[in-house]
RNA sequence: UGGGGCUUCGCCAAGUUGGUUAAGGCACCGGAUUUUGAUUCCGGCAUUCCCAGGUUCGAAUCCUGGAGCCCCAGCCA
């Protein structure tokens, strides 16, 4: 199910929906199962032997926006407890509002549902190819006296739907018989109707203290071009009746959703149980199971909020690496197996709790720890000139790709006079603590020599523009003498003449309030001023052959990756994922 | 205020048939290693489970009462 040896799957502990599975596997509740190879009615499915995966979950998106850190942690959910289980998960797009959903959007999430690293194999399947059944359903709900079409307007509905403390009102229109049901969904199917004129509602209870339950609608007149069954239907369902069914037909076991739905499931009980008793639906059926969703501090999921962002262009698009949308998480150069990392972390319950940004940071930084290779980047260069060293020499230094991973060999850095510094690596004045160049101190210029400062130079306004050293000639990184110079300091650099200028993107937070617009601000004021930096920076050589998407650590600095919209070959861009724990400036 | 949920360490989260000292992760704090003030390693980190009573030899787990937070009145999903 997923790139990763799914036996090396660590088992993510125990949860609530886990405890639910292994009950219901313990009880063999799922023997029963038929699956004739594709989606289908009782009918289908009851020729068939049995039902290969042990269970069958789904991930349902309404292919109407892009998809989000929140969507990652159902994706995670779904696929992974499938893969746990020898178990399928389908993908599903849940298109039942022609007004709402395109193509694009479609494309969009097959492809951030693969590049999680999750496969649906044959699975994958549209709402809206359901739609002959949904409609014969709805006949069999209308002749079996368990719906029935009412005339009244949307305001009127309202009004006689009561409150959540007093009961509703029957509407006049839900006593006629059957066969004007049915006569007139016929209909209405047909096209006799305009939009909003009739409705189809599931007769339950206008007095339940469940508002779900006062005969919620469940077809509405819509003329509108489906992205996929073009105009062949004016009439289409609505979530709460297509959903039930379309994971019925799909054989799914454990339909898991967030809490928001929890108040719906006594009607997707409902709603199945009916049609199960018509013959129309296999049993067992499928079993809603509600989870409470991610809440990502320092970030905003509704869509509405991102919409907004990426149309009055706060963002540079959808796939803007500060969006929290998984097209700008990949830009930014954040991991699939950082995502898989950070839902297991997180777990799954029904607490409506929050998370810190930190801890998806977390995650990210530690898998890009152990994967990318290292380079070294002066971000703000100020020059170093050791006046020592000959004037036309240069030489190689060696330098390992990972220090943890031997194996993944070495490059070499060419070195000479002129070098670029980290600007912040020297200072006139050090602080308590502070072990980098300053004049009289001694470093190592990593992987090269010691040096030892003896100043620097500056303009007539006081701004430093050299700083200079004398080397130590025997204390070469990797010769006998390297360490015969103790030092504590250990700071990056590249040669001047050999670097390979770049436009690096330091990307930071896009909002700087913890709860974006909470206290009744407006969430735009709490946006970020420098959640995007772009800088022209100094790297080592070999960064020039990066590929479009490859990860770096940038020594000292962070994690990189080489933009895979604005790189051309030999001239990738840089974009800052996310930096390194920086205990010092933390101390400060 | 009708209905449905939730409440265990700074942040997540196990624990659910009542039974030794309340898992684990993250964060944090020490200390060791380190040519990334990174990584890694080792150690520390809830006499207490929203509160108050009660049952019991024994309760986070059972009972009673209370508090706080979230969701629901679309022909959205």
């Amino acid at each position: 199910m997923s790139p990763t040896d799914p036996s090396s799957a660590k088992a993510s502990g125990s949860n609530f929906i886990r405890n639910i599975i292994d009950a219901d596997l313990a009880a063999n509740k799922f023997a029963p199962r038929r699956w004739s190879g594709r989606p289908g009615p009782a009918e289908q499915h009851k020729v068939s032997l049995g039902d290969t995966p042990k269970i069958r979950t789904r991930f349902p998106p309404e292919p109407n926006g892009y998809l989000h850190f929140g969507h990652a942690k159902s994706i995670c959910l779904n696929f992974g407890l499938a893969r746990d289980y020898g178990g399928a998960c389908h993908l599903r797009f849940d298109d039942t509002n022609p007004e709402k959903e395109e193509q694009e959007y479609v494309d969009s999430i097959i492809d951030a549902v693969k590049w999680l690293g999750f496969d649906w194999g044959a699975n994958l399947y549209y709402a809206s190819n359901y739609f002959d059944w949904m409609y014969a359903f709805a006949e069999y709900l209308i002749e079996s006296g368990n719906a029935y079409v009412d005339s009244q307007s949307a305001e009127e509905m309202r009004a006689s739907r009561g409150t959540l403390t007093e009961p509703g009102k029957a509407s006049p229109y839900r006593n006629r018989s059957a066969a004007e049901n049915l006569d007139l969904f016929r209909r209405m199917k047909a096209g006799e109707f305009a939009d909003g004129a009739h409705v189809l509602r599931a007769r339950i209870d206008m007095a339940s203290p469940n508002i779900n339950l006062r005969d919620p609608a469940i077809y509405r007149i819509k003329r509108a071009t489906h992205h996929n069954t073009g105009d062949a239907w004016c009439i289409y369902p609505m979530y709460t009746y297509a959903h039930p069914i379309e994971d019925a037909l799909e054989n799914i076991t454990h339909s898991i959703c967030t809490l928001e739905f929890e108040d719906q499931r006594p009607f997707y009980d409902w709603l199945l149980e009916r049609l199960a008793e018509g013959g129309l639906l296999q049993r067992p059926l499928p079993q809603q199971i509600e989870f409470a969703r991610l809440n990502l501090s320092y970030v905003v999921l509704s869509k509405r909020k991102l919409i907004q962002l990426v149309e009055e262009k706060h963002v540079d698009g959808w796939d803007d690496p500060r969006l929290p949308t998984l097209v700008g998480a990949r830009r930014r150069g954040f991991t699939a197996e950082g995502f898989r990392r950070f839902a297991d972390m997180i777990g799954v319950a029904k607490s409506d709790s929050w998370i810190d940004m930190s801890v998806l940071e977390g995650c990210m930084r530690d898998h890009l720890n152990e994967t990318a290779l290292r380079r070294i980047a002066v971000l703000d260069p100020v020059r170093l000139v050791i006046d020592n060293y000959p004037e036309d020499q240069e030489e190689m230094c060696e330098a390992p790709n990972h220090p943890q991973q031997p194996d993944w060999g070495r490059r070499e850095i060419p070195f000479a006079k002129e070098l670029w510094i980290e600007r912040e690596d020297f200072t006139e004045h050090p602080p308590k603590g502070y072990f980098r160049l300053f004049p009289g101190n001694t470093v190592r210029l990593r992987y090269g020599y010691v040096v030892k400062c003896t100043g620097c130079v500056k303009d007539e306004a006081g701004n430093i523009k050299s700083v200079h050293c004398i080397y130590l000639p025997d204390t070469k990184s990797g010769t006998p003498g390297a360490d015969s110079v103790k030092v504590k300091g250990n700071i990056h650099w590249v040669s001047a003449k050999h670097a390979y200028q770049a436009e690096v993107r330091l990307y930071d937070r896009l909002f700087s309030a913890e709860a974006p617009g909470a206290g009744g601000r407006d969430f735009i004021d709490d946006l970020n001023p420098d959640s995007k930096r772009i800088i022209a920076a100094q790297l080592e050589p070999a960064l020039k052959e990066a590929i479009p998407e490859e990860r770096f650590q940038f020594e000292r600095h962070g994690y990189f990756v080489a933009d895979r919209v604005d790189s051309r070959p030999g001239a990738p861009a840089f974009n800052r994922a996310v930096t390194l724990k920086d205990s010092w400036s933390k101390a400060r």
